[in-house]
DNA sequence: TTGAAAGCGCTAACAT
DNA sequence: ATGTTAGCGCTTTCAA
């Protein structure tokens, strides 16, 4: 098949530590001469270093894992190139999974992590158990997470969106413009995100001297379906509300949906406000409200925070929040007197 | 670090070749009383194989990489999944690598299929040049190709859409429809779809006796920006047509807000088609009527290929083009007399 | 400047 | 049923 490091050493009449030297760059030992014949050799061969091997060799792989919930979610491309550009800039290379949001998959990704001897895993995941995380500190994997701040105790260091101060921030909005009936929509309770955002939510409430009505708080799942499908149940049940404050874009999506269909006009009739500020919230019509996390950036945060615990520096922050953004678009109405950025 | 093979076959008191028997799962060979010993042993220090050196014992990775334009795309979810589910079940596991429809980014990754030692590659992109894939082949690298069937000499397989009959397919619907000017847009004339499908517009419109007009005909890039911009240039240029037959959905989207923004209404005053048939295309509103390729049976079929020619099968077909379906939405009209699936 | 040799973690052919 | 041994492709001391 392929060749090895051996052909190449015996065509150019050289010893494989010299090939070595030569393919590793090193000057240091290796005269011109020789080492224009061997890369002579390994051009001609076609030669290409088994990583593997090397990987092997060096005791480190030189990839860092990185698992997030779905492939097929527009959330996620500027966090995979935000990560894979950092951690390239560093010499490394990066494995990619996703767990198609399930908990047992993501545990079976996590262990192709060690499998695989990652040197340190990114996890970009609402999913995973407790337990099994717990367990998964045995294989003293260094570990990042984004989006997961409660879990704390499992990883190496986190970095996560302000959701509380997010939703309280699009909630209040909503209470500027005279709601009071506003409908929470949100992902699985389980979740650490959910979590934080009900927390929010509460806060605007209160802060507003707003007494919450509990059928008015629904979580369930990150889905368009889940998002129409309440909103149109809670309609044909004479549930009244005046406007919807999601915890993802997708619920929103799918809230605005139902809400159209049942004949209300966006924004006069209800407002809505969306969370994440995914790609599809600016092809939508109307473009969905949204709470806008920096993503890149919270990505660039968490790969560094991961390469340096990997590389045995000062973890200087090991827990960072990201402050969260309203962004006005079209499910919401505009007023004089709101901030506008 | 992580604990090898030796140590475990230390702790247990037998022979490294008898905890591997066990990590395989060779019965044969080693009695019930030492593998319940050695598994023992393997559970209490949490060892896990390390699949990198298995690999380079055995001399095969057991990887097969895939790489796809875009990890952005909502079009590639179920071909991973489907992919992913194929060589799983024959046991091999699935590198993957987003080229960002960078030809030089492509190159890159197509070299770090064989730094891996991958023992196939799926390559679902349109972009990367000739010239590197014939050099590619000096790799001896077993390759097969989802969508670019004129790349078939440096393949060892391909299964494509029929880009040109599901164009004619949708083009004559449209001429049924009384249209005579329809726009035809699409992505990169460079690239293998965009010319199949051209070739499809126009032979729709010759088995019509309509007489193409250039200017109708414009290829561009597959986003919604390109369809948006170049439907309001065309429309403030006063060209005149009353439908658009889309080479990509994002296109057609992009085309749908321009001729929305223009105050047209869909489908009454312009009737729109697009191409592949995105989850995208049932969220946004209007739904886009849409080509549809069985995505998933083709990635199936593509995966079942490469590791028949892996394992040194006969390839049965080695080029397989699957049959392109239109799928009524909301910016076509419907009519008695139209095939409705 | 160069190479011999040991070793990385694992497998497999060949004993015993 | 179990172990010995020789690799797999590469890196890395250490010595020449």
């Amino acid at each position: 098949m392929s060749c090895s490091i051996a052909d190449i050493a015996k065509k150019a009449g050289v010893s494989t530590t010299t090939v070595s030297r030569v393919i590793n760059g090193i000057t240091r030992g290796v005269s011109p001469g020789t080492r224009e014949r061997v890369l002579h050799v390994i051009y001609e061969m076609n030669y290409r270093p088994n990583l593997a091997a090397r990987g092997i060799a060096r005791s480190r792989s030189g990839i860092i894992g990185v698992i997030i919930p779905d492939i097929a979610n527009l959330f996620y491309p500027q966090v995979l190139r935000s990560i894979d550009d950092t951690i390239a800039s560093r010499g490394y290379s990066m494995m990619l999974c996703g767990s198609g949001a399930d908990p047992e998959r993501e545990k079976q990704q996590l262990m192709a992590m060690v499998d695989n001897r990652v040197e340190g895993v990114i996890l970009c995941s609402g999913v995973s158990n407790e337990a099994f995380l717990k367990e998964y500190r045995a294989y003293r994997m260094p570990l990042v997470m984004i989006g997961r701040s409660f879990d704390m105790k499992y990883a190496d260091g986190c970095v996560s969106g302000d959701n509380e101060g997010g939703m309280t921030r699009s909630v209040s909005y909503l209470i500027g413009h005279g709601h009071r009936d506003i409908l929470y929509l949100d992902g699985s309770s389980s979740v650490a995100g959910p979590m934080q955002r009900l927390k929010g939510y509460s806060r605007a409430l209160e802060e507003h001297g707003i007494p919450p009505r509990p059928e008015l708080i629904c979580q369930g799942e990150f889905s368009i379906e889940y998002g129409f499908d309440t909103v149109k149940r809670l309609m044909e049940e004479q549930v009244t509300f005046t406007a919807v404050a999601a915890g993802s874009d997708l619920i929103a999506i799918g809230a605005v949906k139902a809400l159209k269909l049942k004949g209300r006009l966006i924004p006069r009739d209800v407002e809505v406000t969306g969370f994440d500020d995914i790609d599809l919230s600016r092809i939508y019509e109307p473009n969905i409200s949204t709470v806008s996390k920096p993503h890149a950036r919270m990505a660039q945060t968490a790969a560094q925070m991961l390469l340096d615990v990997i590389e045995g520096k000062p973890p200087a922050n090991t827990r960072i929040t990201a402050e969260a953004e309203l962004v006005l678009r079209d499910t919401t109405r505009t007023h004089e007197g709101d901030e506008m950025t």
